[in-house]
DNA sequence: ATGCCTTTGTGAACGCGTGCACAAAGATGG
DNA sequence: CCATCTTTGTGCACGCGTTCACAAAGGCAT
């Protein structure tokens, strides 16, 4: 996470962005992007954070860590907090991105536009794949996993996206580190350990299913009487590992505390 | 909600999940998972929580949400809690899934193996693109969005994932919803709107980039003793508005030219 | 200028999530 | 059966993030 840099006990206010409030900014700029597009000169805090689907407290207070932006009894000046915002993130210089594993996932994220209008520019396409190496995708060929070093130093590339195997992601990620990669995105469903001073955000589709889907299973079950303990598959601390075998035709069962 | 006091409450207790601990338990349950496929019998908080890359203390206190499954002493019985979780997560049953949008992305999710083998089932694909009717891609065919309602309804479907241009997103959701979708995972750079009751989950790759670049401008200027302030754009609040003249063919644009 | 009206910026209260630290529970060996 | 050792389950304190509510700031009309 955040680089504890703060050996100072008292405030830790100086660039001390929180770090939800970063995880707005580019929620703000998209808002404030689609603005400036229709030409509108300004925005109130409420209308923005609508936009954004956000609270205007929260909004506002946001804006405050980047400082006094607004103007009262106006609003925010649309091109003016564009540019702040896009500093802030570090937008303002192109960053170099190298994707490794261009399957699927890696060639859907090639071809995304999204990427070079927001300031990431795909400098290399990297797999292990040796059928795959010249070829090309999205307009870049591909190159062999023997190239990674050399594409890393030599468009100094500091963000890498790894979109291989489970199986072949940390081996992956240890060759970005150890060639220079100091922020990586991982889109294998596995943990990732990296040295410190190394940050890494993780995408996982499953899991995000998964989350809708327990929320899902509470509303379908919300008329469900949960005071029932339905036998559950094998009995649970005895070492008698008795593994379930099925949990018979009706999987459906109203999760509740024990008594 | 009600959250009683955390004593005795038996009665407000199951349903009091946290929102946080929810997002870990698909974590646990993959580390889990692999565990069971070697056939461990048994890990300790301590080992979990390492190959699910969490604090031990944070996951012993996210089980105790869901009861004493554990054994002091000896840890937890792998393949018990793999059933615990997948309960409590609503994996026991299969849940259908629509994917609208089949172009780079939507083709990607669809040829994903990761979905079923984690309870999900693609149930079908939409597309508004007439051309792609028909189409076989990852073993189903396409299907116009005329079919989306029939669709939904007759496999019983209550998650659908929208991979449209963000300017579809809102169209497609509304359909969805109205369709009786309950649960959206939402892949367009958009902020969706939906009535009480409906669950969206947004997956916004570039903000996942642009949170990486802001860590990383941060680790490049830490030794830059400059404070701030690199010469702005265009002044403040004056509403100079100096409007966008070019910005190419493709819609979004960078960040604002500097002076 | 002056007063009114709008909207920002923020102090303060609150709630959630995290991590520590330890007593209790249970296994294990004698 | 008792002692010891391991590991869970959780009370507690702390810090971050969210939200409320309002004084201050600034534009604008008169
Ligand atoms: N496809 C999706 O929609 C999706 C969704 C969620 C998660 N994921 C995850 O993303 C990753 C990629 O998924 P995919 O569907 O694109 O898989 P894929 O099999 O289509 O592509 C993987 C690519 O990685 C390459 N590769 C393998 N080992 C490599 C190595 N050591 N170095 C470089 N390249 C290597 C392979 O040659 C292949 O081209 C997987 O971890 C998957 O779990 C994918
Ligand atoms: N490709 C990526 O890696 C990537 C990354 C991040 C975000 N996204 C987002 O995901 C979405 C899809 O990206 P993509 O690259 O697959 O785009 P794409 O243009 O390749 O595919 C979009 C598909 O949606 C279909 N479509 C358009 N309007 C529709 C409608 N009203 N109903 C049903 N289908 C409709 C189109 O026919 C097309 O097949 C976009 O919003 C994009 O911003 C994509």
């Amino acid at each position: 996470m955040a680089t504890g840099r703060n050996h100072r006990p008292a405030t830790t206010r100086s660039r001390g962005i929180p770090e939800a409030t970063v995880a707005r900014l580019p929620l703000y700029l998209r808002a404030l992007t689609a603005l400036s597009e229709r030409s509108v000169p300004t925005v109130s805090s409420e209308e923005l954070a609508s936009a954004a689907g956000v609270n205007s407290a929260k909004l506002r207070k946001d804006f405050s860590y980047l400082g006094s932006y607004g103007t009262r009894g106006v609003g925010y000046d649309v091109e003016y907090l564009v540019y702040q915002i896009s500093r802030e993130l570090g937008l303002t210089q192109d960053w170099p991105v190298v994707i490794v594993g261009i399957g699927n996932l890696g060639a859907a994220l090639a071809n995304y536009g999204g990427f070079a209008s927001r300031g990431f520019r795909v400098a290399a396409l990297i797999d292990a794949d040796p059928s795959l190496s010249g070829k090309p995708v999205a307009g870049i060929g591909v190159q062999h996993t023997d190239e990674l070093e050399k594409v890393v130093d030599d468009n100094g590339v500091s963000i890498g996206v790894i979109a291989t195997p489970a199986g072949a992601a940390q081996q992956v990620c240890d060759r970005l580190v150890a060639a220079g990669i100091t922020s990586i995105l991982n889109f294998a469903p596995t943990v990732l350990s990296v040295p410190e001073g190394v940050d890494v955000r993780k995408v996982d589709l499953s899991i995000e299913l998964q989350i809708l889907a327990f929320h899902e299973q509470r509303k379908a079950g919300e008329d469900v009487p949960d005071e029932e303990d339905t036998a559950p598959p094998a009995a649970p601390p005895a070492a008698s590992v008795t593994k379930r075998t099925d949990s018979g035709p009706d999987g459906d069962l109203p999760a509740v505390m024990p008594a």
